[in-house]
DNA sequence: CGTCAGATTGATATTCATCAAGATCGGTGG
DNA sequence: CCACCGATCTTGATGAATATCAATCTGACG
């Protein structure tokens, strides 16, 4: 398996690809990285000259107050791009982080541009991983300012089950999720105690079951409906863009 | 001054626009039309064949949960490209909703797409605007999920009052701003009666006074304090892109 | 003058954060 | 093998932030 394979499954999901696209794709320049849990993949600040691809583990985009507390955006599963933005935005406005141990993979801006220049097609459709990036985070915003506590834990789970699915992570109604409860906190936007709190109370309730870093969810439907969960906006149906 | 003022403006403050970009701008088709405050702009679930641009007014984008709670993830002013969106997202998964009275225009995403295509420098330039939405929705995400309801509504306002100044819509330390206390707390994830608690606090503060849809700010500087505020999101620095 | 939408206020309930203390568990060195 | 250690998870107690409910007030307007 290719390295860009993640990548030209996310794009192949959204729309037809052909050989030649395929192609284009492969060719790309490219080195790797790893980096462990919590080290930081791109500043805050900084001007990427590289766009950087998540090949596996977790990452995220990464804000902060000035009292230090934080606040994660965004989670990015394998196959997503992670800052496709710093192509555009020059400075970044948040840094990126490794959430768990990942692999990553850099291409060169300059790559990229002449990528969208040749393969216009290819171009609209990384603007639209950034617009489904954009979905994500309308969701986050729902969640956090009026679903419950519980149910935004599990919408979060939900989301992040879809997302691996069509990458194809997800075994049997189970996926890896090696976060701590202080990472969700950060991603909910709650505190580490009431994170805790809400995922007994979803353990009660016979949602999911968390052992170790595996979540096991037995009744996906039962847990969409909980959480309000409706995967439109993760675009996962093709079309012609 | 002509109807596409408010984008070129919004575009040109992020790079510089040569006289061939400006008149391709000023060619595009369109068709301008009104909405009342409250209807529905675009729907949920539609399929648009029109990007739509605010000339005035403000408008949201806006979620609901199953129980029939509102979230506005984000608003609008003028100069902001709605629904760039629908141009590849085709199914919208959101709608766009007219929060005040306000005056829109329309351009088919035919026009959109020669457009891009034959000048991919504004093709870029239109993503961009793309990326900043999703940059405005991180710093709902970090206010809603970590900063206090005061903090929150404060830095609402400091991003209105930039985002509005780049439009020329600032008068003297001044905004209209004509929300009501109802609408505002959707946008911020609260309920009425502590939008209204936080108005009060930061009133008390002489943070900021609010008389009828006109709200003043006596002290840019110490409400972009208090409320944590940083423009770098908004991109407001032209760069080659 | 009556009406209506919106703003304000008080009282109370719920959700969530904070603080502090154990409990659990995988590693690690003796 | 065992004792210890640090990180994480869990739980209880308490307090602060926020929601909800129910009036009342205000101002625009027919």
């Amino acid at each position: 398996m290719a390295r860009i394979d993640p990548l030209i499954s996310a794009l192949a999901q959204r729309d037809k690809l052909d050989t030649e696209e395929r192609t284009l794709l492969g060719a790309l320049p490219f080195y790797q990285r790893k980096y462990g849990r919590g080290e930081e993949i791109v500043s805050v600040f900084s001007r990427p000259t590289h766009s950087c691809l998540v090949l596996s583990g977790i990452t995220g985009r990464e804000l902060f107050l000035k009292d230090g507390r934080r606040q994660v955006a965004l989670l990015q599963v394998p196959g997503d791009f992670v800052d496709l933005h710093g192509l555009l935005l020059k400075q970044m406005d948040h840094s990126v982080v490794a959430m768990t141990d990942c692999e990553t993979m850099f291409i060169p801006h300059t790559a990229v541009y002449n990528l969208i220049a040749s393969a216009p097609h290819l171009g609209r459709l990384l603007w639209l991983l950034t617009l489904i990036d954009a979905a994500i985070l309308r969701e986050r915003v729902l969640s956090i300012g009026r679903r419950s506590a519980p149910q935004n834990l599990a919408h979060l789970i939900c989301e992040l089950y879809s997302r691996l699915e069509t990458v194809g992570l997800v075994g049997e109604g189970r996926i890896e999720l090696p976060l701590t409860q202080a990472q969700l906190a950060d991603v909910l936007g709650l505190s580490m105690v009431h994170v805790n709190r809400s995922l007994k109370n979803l353990r009660n309730e016979g949602l999911l079951s968390w052992q170790q870093s595996s979540v096991e969810i037995p009744d996906f439907q039962r847990l969409a409906e909980f959480s309000d969960f409706d995967p439109i906006y993760l675009q996962l149906t093709p079309e012609p863009r």
